[in-house]
DNA sequence: AAATCATGCTACATTATTTGTAGCAGCATT
DNA sequence: AATGCTGCTACAAATAATGTAGCATGATTT
């Protein structure tokens, strides 16, 4: 998979937009999910693999080229980390922690959001 | 590929964090750009593809069968729109657009990141 | 020095997802 | 009844993710 560099096509997207060159590489399988747990400090490769539920080396060493050469991540002595465009990202990204739950509890509940549509059973 | 409902097993994760599931959904191709491409209004399925430059319609319409049942975009006669949960999620995603743009400039010119630096007009 | 261990990571076959093209069925207008 | 919209499905080909095994390197222990 080549990397979504900002000014080039990407999956999905000709214009070279930033912010699709972004939405392709957070529309990757765990590419949002190895920042998330980088928040709670650097981590060696094998702790990135159990933090992240055992992905498969394979797929974490690919997404990690990426977000390295997008500069999201760096690796210092104390193993992977998040660079300065990494937390920045991560910080903008945050509150969806707090939104989902309350997403998540209001679908389960069959409760919604003023104008929203209710689920049918059958849809569940 | 199921839909990942907050509190099941999603790809990727076992532990039913809605954060988890919210995180499978993004990570899938066009999610975000769809929920993105809602924000300038309605739009017919049709009218839906050509905003994502030509998403093939098995894509898309599997896109909104998940953003549906996942109450983040609705149907009205106007056409596909975001539901009141999708409004609240796009705000939150929306500062990406700015800072991607940042962001794409510095990595471009092989700067580092400019926390405090606030961006001009002409450069959005 | 040899054995053991932990590290980052690659190989590779299997399975899952995405893409792209063609076109169907329903409805409205001509 | 022909045309032109609509939402959408079928299906084969291409691409991406998964899971397991294990290699190469360097540090530590025996």
């Amino acid at each position: 998979m080549t990397i979504p560099l900002p000014g080039t096509q990407v999956r999905g997207s000709k214009t070279g937009k930033p912010i699709m060159a972004l939405l392709d590489l957070i529309g990757r399988t765990w590419a949002l999910g190895i920042l998330w747990n980088l928040q709670q400090g650097p981590a060696t490769f094998r702790e990135l693999q159990q933090r992240c539920e055992q992905i498969s080396p394979t797929l974490l060493n690919n997404r990690l080229k990426e977000l390295k050469t997008l500069q999201l991540i760096e690796m210092q002595s104390a193993g992977y980390q998040l660079s300065a465009y990494g937390s920045e990202l991560i910080t903008i990204i945050l509150p969806l922690g707090g939104w989902s739950q309350k997403w998540a509890k209001e679908l389960k509940q069959g409760s919604q959001p003023m104008h929203a549509k209710q689920l049918k059973e059958s849809e569940l």
